[in-house]
Formats: structure tokens, sequence, C-alpha cells
RNA sequence: UCCUCGGUAGCUCAGUCGGUAGAGCAGGUGGCUGUUAACCACCCUGUCGGCGGUUCGAGUCCGUCCCGGGGAGCCA
């Protein structure tokens, strides 16, 4: 029976026969027999192999088989009399199926750095650490579905090629066929771009749904060079009608709640590994997200009380300007010590879609910091009114006509409405501890970075 | 894009005052052992990131470009 190491480790079916492929982490020889270590990927835990020199193909293969070999092998599972395991497999058999020379296989039965493995794009993944970030990235993929779907939210497959910009959502990468052959000959018409938010149509379907997401890549083309930005990322869009900041805010938390504790159920030993190896206080770190309520202040406060800290920044702090990340990693890391979400920034640092306040100075933004990443969430309640998003609209200098399908949502059957955008890889990062965004996703693209 | 710190063996790094390069791991060979980052012995390994300059002599000093880390801006 062909079974997963996964499996196996949770079910010890011992005195089983059973068949298993994976790849060699390591092997160690013995006068009689040889431990072979094998990872098929299903989880972090190897499973060690019995192979007895009296296999036909001992010499000439078993006690040649080098890191990163694929093999399978077919045997007894029985209680392991060593320490560091429960149970083993006595090989009856064991076949290699692709040899990897040790001469020029680059992955080492040692720690990379994960700049190194970073070269190794299509091999890293191999690895304990890129294996288990994958693992975690799907379960918390998954996860993302299922919060909304248990609440009757509607996903929407919201353009990838887009034709409307989203301001303050940074540079859009053109879409070109390489036919144009003059200026105006656009293949849809119009110039068009890689979307870089689903939240306009988004906001369409929720002003007919209800309550609606988006979760997709989203491409940016700015020239980013840190370790949480990527030129293509993906990213959850929830939308919802009938809809204020305070209900926005709620459900941000509580996603993010939902999704930290899924993490720490579901992937418990890849978690342990981040904990011991990636970040120290990591398990502590997420449980306390959990449990704890989060803290929210509005941005007067937070100025308010930066000015008041005492503590010397590099940057001017003074209503109306905006906060820099030193204000937002103080107030995140040393104030509170606990996800923070910051509300009410002044409409003139806020992009023209978001609500405008009673005081007609700050609008109904909210911005999610976590210690660490900063920017996990940044959402805001939509402004409903006509005049007043027409208004800022053309203060801000985009033509009303090429957005009149967005009026027109607030033209017939307007409603308060709101959503947010929370990055896919940020939230990855937030929950294995990874420092650069570029380990959290299989194939990152940056600056000058796709190698394949 | 800006600031800053780096780039030396397959990997991780050391290299003093400018005098021609080393360690651990990996790899190879042999040995030993229910081992588990196995262990012991021996062997192999270099465009010192590229180009140019200073110097009798450059891994080391200067210029420049490329690449990487950290920070900043932009944001998710």
């Amino acid at each position: 029976m062909k079974v997963r190491i996964n499996q196996l480790l949770a079910n010890k079916p011992v005195g089983e026969t059973v068949t298993i492929n994976g790849w060699v982490r390591t092997r160690r020889d013995t006068g009689a027999f040889s431990f072979v270590e094998v990872n098929d990927g299903s989880c972090l835990a190897n499973l060690q192999i019995i192979a007895d020199a009296a296999l036909a193909n001992y010499e000439h293969e078993i006690r040649l088989l080098a890191t990163g070999s694929s093999i399978q092998v077919t045997g007894l599972l029985r209680e392991s009399p060593g320490k560091g395991q429960d149970v083993e497999l006595q090989a009856s058999s064991l076949a290699l199926l692709g040899p990897a020379d040790p001469e020029s296989y680059p992955l080492q039965k040692k720690r990379h750095s994960l700049e190194f493995l970073r070269e190794l794009t299509h091999l890293r993944p191999r690895t304990n650490a890129l294996g288990a970030v994958a693992r975690v990235r799907s379960r918390l993929s998954f996860a993302v579905h299922r919060f909304f779907q248990e609440r009757g939210f509607v996903q929407i497959h919201t353009p990838i090629i887009t034709t409307s910009d989203c301001e303050g959502a940074g540079e859009m990468f053109q879409v070109i066929t390489g036919r144009e052959t003059s200026v105006g000959d656009h293949f849809f018409g119009r110039p068009a771009g890689l979307t870089v938010s689903g939240q306009l149509q988004a906001e369409a379907f929720a002003l007919a749904l209800g309550n609606v997401y988006t979760f997709g890549p989203t491409f940016r083309a700015e020239n980013s060079n840190t370790s949480r930005h990527l030129a293509e990322f993906w990213m959850i869009e929830p939308e919802m009608a009938f809809c204020d900041l305070a209900g926005n805010r709620q459900l941000a938390e509580e996603m993010l709640r939902y999704l930290v504790n899924e993490a720490l159920t579901s992937c418990s030993d890849d978690l342990l590994l981040f904990d011991q190896f990636i970040e120290k206080g990591l398990l502590k770190r997420l449980q306390g997200v959990v449990a704890q309520e989060f803290v929210q202040i509005s941005y007067s406060e937070a100025v308010e009380r930066l000015q008041k800290s005492g503590r010397q920044f590099t940057y001017p702090v003074s209503w109306g300007l905006d906060l820099q990340s030193e204000h937002e990693r103080y107030l995140c890391e040393e104030v509170f010590a606990c996800p923070l979400t910051v509300t009410d920034y002044p409409a003139s640092l806020k992009p023209f879609y978001m609500r405008l306040n009673d005081d007609g100075k700050t609008v109904a933004a909210m911005d999610l910091l976590v210690p660490g990443i900063g920017e996990i969430v940044g959402g805001s309640q939509r402004e409903e009114r006509y005049d007043l998003l027409a208004g800022r609209m053309s203060a801000a200098g985009i033509d009303l006509d090429d957005y009149s399908w967005y009026l027109d949502l607030r033209r017939y059957g307007s409603a308060p409405h709101s959503g947010f955008g929370l990055g896919f890889e940020r939230l990855v990062q937030f929950v294995t501890g990874m420092g650069n965004i570029r380990e959290v996703i299989a194939f990152p693209r940056a600056p000058g970075y796709a190698p394949c």
C-alpha cells in the first residue's frame, strides 16, 4: 500500500507492509546496514529507513545513496529501538528512482542561508524551512476561503487585466500585445494594465450581493526593494455593503485571529521549526494574537501619543503629516506590543474613495499594523455620497468620465459600504516569522528579479 | 530610488601593518559504530564579485559597476 509519511507517522501501523516515495535527506552506514532518512514533503518529519546489507542493490546503490536522490521503499513498519523516532521502516526493497550527483547537487545535509537558497528557487522547496512555508501558506490560503464562506461571503474573480487604476495603490504594469503600432492602437480600445487592486470592481459586486471577497494576484510596478514588497503578490479584499468602519475593523481583526489560529492548530510541527530556527518566541507571539484583543486608536490619538512619548524620532510628528515607519513601529512594537489598528487619517493623506468623516478633515480609513512587519491590512469605509465622491475625484485630478461606472454605484441605490486589503504574503510572513517576503512566495518577483 | 553594511573553496566564515590564502562543514578514499547535524583518519577544493587605478608588490588602499543583507520611501 502506497502511503505518505505524514499518514504513516500519524497512524503508526506497526506490523504493516507499506510503500513510500520520497527524497533522501541523509544516509548513515553501519557495518551491517544503512539508515536512510527520507522526506516526501507531506510533513516536516523524515522517515528512517533501515536498509539491510542483504538487499540485492545494497553495495552498488544503497550504500552510495546521496542527499537529494528520489527513492521508493517497500517494507515493514516497526517500532524503532533507537531514540529520535517512534517507528522506522525495515526495507524489503529500496529502488533508486532519480539519483542526485553529490558533487553537483547544491543542497547539503546542513543548514543553508535563506539568501543562498533564494538563488535555488526551484530546489529550495526541498528544504525543511521552505517546505514548511509552502505547507503553511497552503493551509492559510484554504482557511481564507473557509473564513469567508462560513460567513456567507461570495468570492468574486475580479479582472487581472484592468483599465481602472486604483489611486494610492501604486504604479501599474502596462499590458500591450506587441502588435500595437501607434499610440491609441490598444487591444482593449484603451490603455490597460495589470490590476493593482480588485477593490473598485469588488465594490460593484458588494453593492449587489452584500458581502463579497477577492483573493487573487496583484501587481505593482513600484521600484520597491524591501523585505516586505513584491511586484507580484496575492491580496485578499473583502467588501461589505451596509457596513461601517467599525464593522470593517472587526472583520479584519477576526480574520487575522482566525487565520493565526488555523496555523497554530493545523501546522504545529512546521511552526515549531520556525519557532526554533527562524524567530525565537514565534509561538508565544502567535498565541498572544489569538488570545488578546487588538488595540485601536485614531490617527489623532496616535499623533498625540507620539508627541508626548518624549522619544526622539528622525521624522517630525505633527497632525497632518503621515506616520513614518519608525512611528508605527514604536507604537505597535513598544507601546502596545500587539496588533494595532489606526483609524481616521487626515483626508489629504488618503485616496479619493475613502469616506469623509463628519469633522470634514479626516476619512474613515484604517491600517492594521503588526509587530515586525508593519501594515498588513489597509482599508476604509468607502465614500457612498455621490457629490462628495465626485468632488474628491475632481480634486484628485481624475477624469470623471473614466470612472462613470464607479460613480453609477453611488447614483443608483448607493449604500454605506466598507472593505480592506490584506497582503497574503505579509500574513504568511507574520505567521512563519520569515523576515523577508521573498521566502514566503514560491517564485518571487521584484525589481530586477524574476529568475524562473 | 536613497542611506548603510557586505561579496574570500560547493556552503558558513577567518584573513593582523599592503608581502601572493586558511578553518569548519560538504565532497572523495579507508575505518568504526542501532545511527540520527553520527564518529575517526587521510585526500581534494580558489578568476579573493567584475573592470580600471595606486604600488616593487593588492584579498587588503582608491575609483567604478554588478549582486546580496539591513534601514528608508512607496504600499499590502
